[in-house]
DNA sequence: CATAGAATGTAGCCAAGGCTATACTTTGTA
DNA sequence: TACAAAGTATAGCCTTGGCTACATTCTATG
């Protein structure tokens, strides 16, 4: 077992990690639907996260004071620049992990699936560690 | 982007993974903390979580009518047949992560890290590739 | 151009997982 | 053996992220 202060050390890294998932879902899901339908409302956010337009309502809300989102009354999500900065940073994460599955030989769905979780906790480190991976295999 | 319904799978099963870790996280730590000093003290496993010993105690009386857990008051914790399963796979689950992380040129503490939250999030599937992964490297 | 239906927003509920403060047992030792 | 310190438990508060129900605003079409 790691000793007492390292191992609090993970939890609490852990720990903020599952805090900031939910800011990373919501501009990575807002930088696509605008990517590919030009707008974002939160009828097809909620849609696509599988959860009550009325929680979308309410995260995008909180989202709009941290400063990652802003929104015209009755019209679509937009994101700030650092939302659209931290929109980029989170889709390369989750595709460096998904195509490590993949190439690890996981199906794709699955890949997709279990990088969607697992994205929000890879560190820097770890992310270039995988791509270095990922580009020596492709060789 | 992927269609609206696996969309919403992929976060569906992220949220399900989120929920389960704290119990996983508590009967690996119980575990843990049994197998090496004989015994589970809320006192201890608070300071390995880096969190109250209210907060720790408040899980615990969950975890217990989960049926994870049983407890006596003012003694230990200890796990039931069902916990004391799920730490095992738990803990499986977290080394090969670590593991995996190690063999791609992750330094050691920055593998445990990352591991404590990935593990939540590897599903059986992808758990499979990575121990064959890591079975052919050490070939 | 009125209006029904869709989209958006608001209110109020719940559980989980944090916290501090306070109370109650246990236990080691003066 | 009495008592202080350590450990355990409880109460009450907060935020997040779910939900349903209801209210408001847009918009498309009859």
């Amino acid at each position: 077992m790691p000793n007492e202060q390292a191992h609090a050390a993970r939890f609490a890294q852990a720990r903020d990690a599952r805090n900031a998932a939910t800011a990373q879902d919501y501009v990575e899901l807002v930088s696509d639907l605008i990517a590919s339908t030009g707008e974002a409302r939160s009828v097809d956010i909620a849609k696509r996260l599988g959860v009550s337009h009325a929680t979308v309502v309410k995260t995008i809300n909180r989202l709009q004071k941290e400063g990652l989102i802003h929104t015209k009354p009755y019209r679509g999500v937009f994101l700030t620049e650092s939302g659209a900065t931290l929109a980029i940073e989170s889709r390369h994460r989750h595709q460096v992990v998904a195509r490590l599955l993949i190439a690890l030989g996981v199906d794709e769905e699955t890949a997709q699936m279990d990088a969607e979780g697992m994205e929000h906790h890879v560190s820097d480190v770890t992310l270039q560690a995988l791509e270095q991976f990922l580009l020596n295999r492709n060789k």
